[in-house]
DNA sequence: GGATGCTGTCGAAACGTTTCGATAGTGCCG
DNA sequence: CGGCACTATCGAAACGTTTCGACAGCATCC
């Protein structure tokens, strides 16, 4: 494979001159250039990344430690993954990947080696092993998602204290007043995921702040336990007129599934928003009124991030992205019916 | 962070003596290495890796092209990649994660570049750019799926046809003569997925040889088709007592339910089958038969294979791994009904 | 016309490791 | 006891890059 030192030869500089002129981190003439770019292309000349990084001190290699936790839903999951690689790539990144059981030693292993710059912690539960171990290990890091104790961290998440707002607000303007909400599997909440019990609250706080009704059930985990938890919630809000989605896709085409067999049309005699969804709700029959989850943007931001913290420009902090509201005709104002 | 010089000094040798101690690779004084052994646990050394690359030509450090293409079940794709992971680290390998919009130029640069020993291909299609690049780069390589066009290539998958013929054979063996199949989505057979018509083909051609009746419609995208799907299947097999499912998770959940809603049960009524499922069946109602997709075989022996490669005690092949067959209950011998 | 500054280029050191060849010490054999 | 084989250790070269300091050439300025 060729080195620098074929590229300086077959250009008749010496490799210093190459090197700069590929770094520009020293004005080169332009004769010179040319000759350089044309050897390089000439060989397919790419700089060996072990001695850049020897010599570097700059790897351009992130860590991403990304557990697949029993609940999490795959695909959501494996948008962020792919999120964080793509948003990486553009600063010219490459990502190594870490999984659940090198949790915490394969970071430890990857930093002591000084293998990575930086570090992508993804889904992290309200108290993780591994933001200890960040701190602990001082390099640049960014936890995409809130724990518990955010001390000396730097974190990036959706607002969904304000998405669950927004999501009530929008069914209480529309004159409901009984509004359910199906949540995240049960082992989410126990498992000590961080963003759903935030949604939850703030959605069960805003509520009863507005003044509606509301009744709160886990997602169940298969077709039959949707039937019973839509029948608990209407037992528990008989007039239900608004019905917020905080679940998985499955879970969300299920619901609707049964709706339309129960011959309960929306938005006519529901109004349902999706909350936080991480894909499209256009499929839906009918499609979804949403707040969507950018895993997109969440990524490009903890990289932004990451990238600043290298430059030093940055203090750790936590960063809220807002939510929108996505109106795609799923609900409609409360009209009162025979 | 400390360096191999640290370990010496600490230890009271020679950084070379650190480096045979540390590798084995020639006898040290047991009373030597317990001094390297203590230093080394003191100071948590572990060698760079910009270093070790440098020199040692070997990076410890694999590329996997993972692109997700549409159509691809998220959760199943997600379960290759965490499993290539971890079989990569059993080797003492990490893992460089490239994506879609990267798929060759990305592959170019980590090899042209010395970052990466080696290359694992996730989910070729038929003809992928990705398989001549990596005959172009010549770097130890395994494809997980099998190219139309193997030639020097190694690559490794589940024996698709004889799980066809399995699943197959199963249901005539029962005594069933009119088999449906639900295949995947009618986009993956068009983008060149290899494994669904490879699994659809010797299917048909199985039961032919056996005698059976088969009706074949592709995985539809919403619930709205699943029924016009199994309606279809009727139509064309009005007797059909049997029915193979080589789709993904949610449209198997969504055709056992419709089964359920419409009084037919499993297996008295239906036989089923998963085939090449990459997820358990047990939380299926009923659970169903299966021919599992078996990620982590797959991918280990992918890595296996790659690791063989660097040895140079392999020669470009392709393997494929054998189906078994999990009898889980939904599956019964035909009895003639009133 | 000598001092000063700027531009473009070069040589050499340094990064931390692996590994080759050398050597000192020890035990054994003839 | 000289020679040999073997063990344990060391010194030094090499891997390919980045970057510091040097310097030649040239223009500019009092």
């Amino acid at each position: 494979m060729a080195n620098i030192h074929d590229v300086a030869r077959v250009a008749g500089v010496s490799i210093s001159t190459v090197s700069y002129a590929l770094s520009g981190k020293r004005s080169i003439a332009a004769s010179t250039k040319q000759r350089i770019d044309d050897a390089v292309l000439e060989l397919d000349y790419r700089a060996n990344a072990g001695a850049r990084m020897l010599k570097g001190a700059r790897t351009q290699i992130l860590a991403l430690s990304a557990p697949l936790h029993a609940g999490t839903h795959a695909p959501a999951h494996m948008t962020f993954v792919l999120s964080v690689v793509t948003a990486a790539r553009k600063y010219d990144y490459d990502v190594l990947l870490l999984t659940q059981d090198e949790a915490t030693s394969g970071l430890r292993r990857v930093v002591r080696s000084s293998l990575v710059d930086g570090i992508v912690l993804l889904d992290v539960s309200t108290s993780d092993p591994r933001t200890d171990l960040v701190r602990e290990l001082g390099l640049p890091a960014t936890v995409i998602g809130i724990p518990d104790d955010t001390d000396g961290l730097t974190c990036v998440d959706l607002d969904f204290e304000r998405a669950a707002e927004l999501a009530v607000r929008r069914l209480v303007d529309l004159g409901h007043r009984e509004i359910g909400l199906i949540g995240q599997a049960p082992l989410v909440y126990e498992r000590g995921s961080n963003f759903p019990p935030r949604f939850r609250d703030a959605f069960l706080a805003e509520a009863t702040r507005l003044g509606a009704t509301v009744g709160f059930t886990p997602a169940p985990e298969e077709s039959a336990g949707v039937r019973a938890a839509l029948d608990g919630l209407s037992a528990t809000l008989p007039g239900m007129t608004g019905l917020v989605l905080h679940c998985n896709e499955p879970v969300q085409s299920m619901v609707l599934d049964l709706l339309s067999q129960r011959g309960v049309s929306v938005p006519n005699d529901l109004s349902v928003i999706s909350a936080c969804s991480s894909f499209s709700t256009d499929h839906l029959n009918p499609p979804l009124d949403v707040i969507p989850l950018p895993a997109d943007l969440s990524c490009t931001r903890a990289i932004e991030l990451t990238m600043a913290q290298f430059a030093g420009d940055v203090e750790p902090h936590v960063e809220y992205i807002d939510p929108t509201y996505v109106e795609l005709g799923s609900t409609a104002p409360l009209t009162s019916r025979p």
